[in-house]
DNA sequence: GTCTATACGCGGATAGAC
DNA sequence: GTCTATCCGCGTATAGAC
């Protein structure tokens, strides 16, 4: 059978999407590539045609999804500083994105296997944090606070969803998203 | 069931306490019961001697490192409330912890898999967390504090150890501890 | 209690047909 | 490109000898 142009990448992208949401889910370890491509409705011998190993997947992995979450902060629609915060707190710190890691951030669920993998893997997770902190520097007014406020949100999300009551969940968020309210309004300046 | 003798009660601490460094170093899922039991010295037939299953020893991890982070707080020194947080800012957030997660909190190492575990499991940890944020807001002052000082440290040391660099694991714990520092000072009340 | 041996399934990755 | 089939190793857990 003959595919058009460009029919592989978008196999691969599509392939990465279910990927994602699966490994985010269940772990990047314990997530074998046959349930992947189970999950795309091919096998696990359509996956080598895309992927080279799964390590390679890991990393396109955390480069598109740490692409996907800046560019959410960009959908922010507010200009003032106070309103701006306000609307990421509530949309990171929230029971939704506890209860749903599969479409949420990539840091809480698999921050950990990334600080165990090779250091090529660690490279795109630099490059792409570097790049998302510079931009959350210009909203804040310094690097320190914008490294803060995602140290605060994930360890906060991570916290929470280890919790095994609603009520204990969200007395983790409350704390954090009051917390940084707080800390990082410009009436601090 | 009958409760061991005194002799298999050590046993099991010796056994638990060897899993909780190769376990906090690997991950929970990656780890195998052959590979903590080859490293305590017996064969993994042993292991159900001690525990019903790999997920009990989890279980009692938790409890028995959630424990000793507890005890840890305990034994600073100092009495004013600015010298005791700089004292805990400084043993937390440094590239010794960063470098060996064998030795250090196990929640930034193994937060996203008992987010992943059983209620049972859960339920330990939430329990002995509980028990360490009341000793903390005596310390901060507000139990709001004392979670927002627990994420923001547990978050900072998983983001830094993801980092491929020194230098940017530095910057990631730099801007958490004087962030911390800063907010929860109490010139703020 | 600890050992050896084993049951049984899933892990990543590859070879060759179509 | 995708399929089926397969290699080989490791995973948890159990059975039975000592």
């Amino acid at each position: 059978m003959r595919y058009p142009p460009g029919h592989k990448q978008e196999k691969r992208k599509e392939l990465l999407n279910v990927s994602s949401a699966l490994i985010k889910e269940g772990g990047y370890a314990a997530t074998g590539i046959d349930s992947l491509m189970q999950a795309a409705g091919v096998t696990s011998g359509a996956f080598y045609s895309h992927f080279a190993s799964k390590k390679e997947l890991f990393g396109a992995l955390i480069a598109q999804e740490l692409f996907i979450s800046r560019e959410q902060w960009a959908e922010n629609p507010h200009s003032s500083a106070e309103d701006w915060l306000n609307y990421e707190l509530d949309r990171y710190l929230n029971l939704r994105h506890v209860r749903h890691p599969d479409a949420g951030c990539i840091l809480p669920t698999l921050g950990a296997e990334i600080a165990r993998a090779d250091t090529s893997v660690k490279e795109i997770y630099e490059e792409e944090m570097l790049k998302g902190v510079a931009i959350l520097a210009q909203r804040l007014g310094s690097e320190e606070q914008a490294w803060a406020m995602i140290c605060q949100m994930v360890g906060a999300m991570l916290l929470a969803r280890a919790m095994p009551t609603e009520a204990g969940q969200s007395a983790i968020l409350e704390s954090s998203k009051r917390f940084l309210r707080d800390t990082l309004s410009t009436a601090r300046k």
